[in-house]
RNA sequence: GGGCCUGUAGCUCAGUUUGGUUAGAGCGCACGCCUGAUAAGCGUGAGGUCGGUAGUUCAACUCUACCCAGGCCCA
């Protein structure tokens, strides 16, 4: 026998390696064996709901970093409020509609597409969704993320695109829904819509040409100096084709014109642009009669160069001085902006081009032409009647088709709109927006900002994947039927069969029978075949998820998702809830932000700068992607290095290898048998009580915020600073050396125990594998709860429950104690660089302090030694002289060699080695333990001499 | 180009709301101790003038303007 083997050191079998990746599967196996989320479903069910909707990502591909800080934040307020106490159901979502798929189908399909039916693309969509829904489901999990992962809601399922139906049919009883142009991205070669993700820049060569718009209106109304002149608008387009639709020209109100005499003409032109427009028209600029605000030229009358008709000047911000004249050219039914500006002024959506690009019977000049044919016909035009400065030819980037690859064109096409006035939407959605807690706050400036402003909501598309808009249009007299009777039907057609059911049912099978048309009283109709845009489908989700069942209720208590979706999620959802159900389906949205690389730039494929999670998760483990998740201020960008990721990981040894020494120290602690009440605990132990019961208030604060990093901060900082350097440390003493069932050491345990038991709870969410398996490790030493995220956070109160008041006062002491200590080891540390001492336990150290410290270091003489981890303590008035001398904040202290001989068993230093005959070789604490465990000194053989 | 947001030590975060002592922490780093938490533990120390410039003020990391860098959403 060894002196070595009497003393208590700690064993577990904890292991202080993790290999997370392969820890992390076998505790998902348990979870799954344990169905624990629906374990917390039955021990949580009738406690007060706390509920937080998913959005539902897009299923394509595999999940990247961002989905992963989405689905770690959520499962971080998730579990943490689950554990507080709450009743916190997560129902995970997918979005399986929509073009990205759609097209992904379309590539795979190739040249079969053509002769499939809706019906047949569609399965094909449905299964590639579903592919990729079961994928990222995988992934997810993987992560250590709790939910419903059995039932999920799918934006394809029958229900869920019943619902979606069933949100349309109340815009549409409510009267929000009306048809109306809008220009789109056309191919007039495939004779379709494309969406903006369909359209590839490639150079072309267009006309680039400079027209006239003579005023009609008297120039002296401008300007005096104008009186009597022959004044134009001078515009620039590389479209002629689209002048003939030419219904405006807009002018920025905020930009100076100048009037130029060009000859005896007068030409108007953004000031700025006179100098460029007169090198591209080849005119030499004269005089500038007079120079104008942009807004005085608002509601000013041109005439068209070859129509008869005026071509009024409105007031465009849109308007730059980047190129032409400053003067714009406007086609509602011909571009975006010039769209938006008609939509504005109630210009007509005017387009006078079919579906094959041909100018529509009766449209002067150009009637039946192709559009891009028809350039030559106006550039004849405007040469005749001298409305042309300038014609030459230009090549840029102009969209194609990227099917056909041919250019496309913007054309106006009837499509279905929410209006945003109808019933006060807009009104309404800003009022309810006032009502919803943001965070960070500036979120609601932001959304307001962008309902405030949005048009009206375009929710048609051209498409085949998705929901489609359930109308019909009359045979006889081609009007569109949309009655929300008809809808009821249609809807429960699609609870049973789904979406499907309208491609696949005839007309007669969808209509109610002996429908008529209201207008002339038609009894045959077609099918509309257009499809409701994805972000109806994710708005309505409130609809098919929200208010069904108790635990699952409208509005939700928080929506949680990427600063992206002020304009995406939040914002439809927000419309469908203002319109169908009075208000906002949210009481909080919280957002983050997004993830960036080490340099702080967004990841893309082509700056090859992406980090894949499974990667990490792979090598690394899900625990240190939760670990960096919660250690970012996600409101706002954070990044994401492999060198970051390693840091974590030496962080994530660190909280490790505590929660090993606790375990360690609890191998011989039953806590029903050992547990010391806590007014009987060592004054030290009380302390770490007191500073844990602290910690936990300041978490379980910081969990109801959403402060993540604030906890694993300052987790971090408790397990280094208050515990592992200094409460720990100072503890081996007694935890290794005394007695097993003494009453210091079984002090220490039982506050160690109570101690790693609420942090593990208290950090479960966070750390959800580490502190399962810490749980399963004290579940050797008492029954509980098959898993810890089945437990509840334990009160902060509860940790200092039985100290009375006095008690607490007086530990505000250590304060002072941990302040003096800090000195003390500056001196120490001066004795060891100067190699006088190696280990503190050779040191002996002399102290005195004025004022606040005298009384405080004279309470707690005995136990100095034990605090700063030296042999002996002195309080007397140190030397100024001595050679290692400290002085700061009213302290001095030196340090000395410790005095009288080594314990060969408790290694500090005392005039006690060697005076017990028995023990030669130890101190007399020591050999009075020896003797109290039963030790007797023929146990040891001849090697235990005296020192 | 517009709306909103961000910029404190090598890294991740405090501090800025109500301007006012030498701007804090942990990690990392350097040097050292220990070998009874050991691919652990402990100590000491060196690092920033708070993105830049100009202003307001007795005084600014904190307020204002502009600029630079970066992000999201639009155009």
């Amino acid at each position: 026998m060894k002196l070595k083997d009497t003393i208590n050191l700690p064993r577990t079998g904890f292991p202080m390696k993790a290999s997370l990746p392969n820890l992390e599967p076998r505790i998902l196996q348990r979870w799954d064996e344990l169905q624990l989320y629906r374990k917390i479903r039955d021990l949580r069910a009738g406690s007060p709901v706390f509920l937080l909707h998913d959005g539902p990502p897009y299923a394509n591909g595999n999940i990247h970093i961002g989905h992963a800080e989405n689905k770690i934040l959520k499962d971080f307020i998730v579990k943490s409020r689950t554990m507080a106490g709450f009743n916190a159901p997560y129902i995970p979502g997918w979005d399986c509609h929509g073009l990205p798929i759609e097209i992904k189908v379309d590539q795979v399909l190739g040249r079969k597409k053509a002769g499939m039916t809706r019906v047949q693309v569609r399965r094909e969509c449905r299964e590639y969704a579903g592919k990729f829904v079961e994928l990222q489901k995988r992934e997810f999990i993987r992560l250590g993320i709790l939910g419903d992962w059995n039932a999920p809601y799918l934006t394809m399922s029958h229900r869920y695109e019943a619902a979606i139906a069933r949100t349309f049919g109340q815009f549409v009883r409510e009267g929000y829904v009306y048809k109306g142009l809008k220009p789109v991205h056309w191919c007039c070669s495939c004779r379709t819509a494309l969406a903006e993700a369909e359209v590839e820049y490639e150079d072309h060569t267009s006309p680039s040409i400079y027209v006239k718009f003579p005023l009609q209106s008297d120039p002296s109304l401008l300007d005096p100096a104008l009186r009597g002149r022959r004044v134009s608008v001078v515009i620039w387009t590389t479209t002629p084709w689209t002048l003939p639709a030419n219904l405006a020209i807009a002018f920025n109100p905020g930009l100076e014109y100048s009037a130029v005499e060009v000859g005896d003409e007068v030409y108007l032109i953004a000031s700025e642009l006179v100098a460029a427009t007169a090198e591209g028209c080849g005119f030499k600029p004269g005089r500038t009669l007079a120079t104008m605000e942009g807004r005085k030229l608002d509601g000013l009358e041109t005439r068209h160069p070859f129509l008869d008709r005026l071509s009024p000047g409105l007031p465009g911000e849109h308007v730059t001085l980047e190129q032409g004249t400053g003067c714009v050219h406007t086609a509602p039914g011909h571009g975006h902006e010039d769209y938006a500006l008609g939509k504005a002024h109630d210009l007509d959506i005017y387009c006078p081009v079919d579906g094959g690009g041909r100018f529509v019977a009766g449209t002067p000049h150009v009637e039946g032409m192709r559009v891009f044919d028809a350039n030559r016909t106006v550039l004849q035009l405007l040469g005749d009647r001298g409305a042309l400065l300038a014609a030459e030819t230009i090549s840029h980037s102009y969209p194609h088709c990227w099917r056909c690859h041919k250019p496309v064109i913007f054309r106006a096409t009837p499509q279905w709109f929410i209006s945003m006035e109808h019933r006060d939407l807009r009104g309404k959605s800003l009022e309810a927006i006032q009502g919803v807690r943001w965070l960070p706050e500036w979120g609601r400036e932001r959304i307001s900002g962008m309902i405030a402003n949005r048009p009206d909501w375009c929710v048609s598309r051209q498409r085949v994947w998705g929901v489609p808009i359930t109308a019909f249009y009359c045979e006889t007299c081609q009007e569109p039927l949309l009655e929300p009777e008809i809808i009821d039907r249609v809807v429960a057609i699609f609870e049973e069969e789904g979406a499907d059911a309208w491609f696949s049912r005839p007309v007669d099978a969808l209509l109610p029978p002996g429908t008529r048309c209201p207008g002339c009283g038609g009894d045959r109709f077609r099918k509309e075949y257009d499809i409701l845009d994805v972000w109806f489908d994710s708005g309505a989700s409130q609809a098919s998820v929200l208010g069904h069942r108790p635990d699952v209720p409208w509005p939700a208590d928080i929506y949680l998702e990427g600063s992206d979706q002020y304009r995406g999620w939040f914002h439809s959802s927000l419309l469908v809830g203002v319109a169908t159900r009075q208000g906002a389906p949210y009481r909080q949205v919280l957002t983050h932000g997004w993830t960036l690389d080490a340099q702080g730039h967004a990841m893309s494929k082509s700056r090859g700068n992406v980090i894949e999670p499974q990667e990490i998760v792979g090598k690394d483990g899900a625990e240190i992607l939760r670990l960096w998740v919660a250690a970012s201020d996600f409101r706002e960008d954070i990044r994401i290095s492999p060198d970051l990721i390693r840091r974590l990981s030496d962080g994530y040894r660190k909280f490790r290898n505590t929660a090993r020494f606790m375990l360690g120290n609890l191998s011989d602690f039953s806590p029903g048998e050992h547990s010391v009440a806590t007014p009987d605990l060592e004054e030290l132990d009380q302390w770490a009580l007191m500073r844990t019961s602290q910690l936990l208030e300041e978490v379980y604060g910081w969990y109801e915020t959403y402060e993540f990093h604030r906890i694993y901060h300052r987790v971090y900082d408790f397990l280094t600073v208050e515990l592992s350097s200094f409460y720990f440390d100072v503890l081996k003493d007694r935890l290794y050396t005394a007695a097993p069932d003494a009453h210091p050491r079984r002090s220490s345990q039982t506050v160690l125990y109570r101690v790693l038991e609420a942090l593990t709870r208290a950090l479960a969410p966070i750390y959800s594998f580490t502190c399962e398996e810490i749980w399963e490790h004290l579940s050797t030493m008492a029954e509980r709860p098959a898993s810890v995220h089945l437990a509840r956070f334990l009160p902060a109160g509860s940790l200092v429950e039985g100290l009375s008041s006095q008690s607490l006062r007086q530990l505000d002491n250590w304060q002072v104690l941990i302040r003096v200590r800090s000195t003390v080891l500056k001196v120490l540390e001066e004795a060891r660089q100067a190699k006088f001492i190696g280990n503190s336990l050779e040191a002996k150290v002399t102290l005195s302090g004025e004022d606040g410290y005298a009384p405080v270091l004279k309470r707690y003489e005995a136990m100095l030694p034990a605090l700063f981890i030296v042999s002996q303590v002195e309080l007397d008035a140190p030397s100024a002289e001595a050679p290692f001398f400290e002085e700061a904040e009213g302290l001095r202290a030196s340090v000395s060699r410790a005095e009288g001989g080594k314990c060969e068993r408790c290694w500090i230093y005392s005039s006690g080695v060697g005076s017990d005959p028995d023990f030669p070789a130890v101190c007399l604490k020591c050999s009075s333990t020896l003797k109290e465990l039963g030790v007797t000194p023929d146990q040891f053989g001849p090697g235990m001499a005296a020192p």
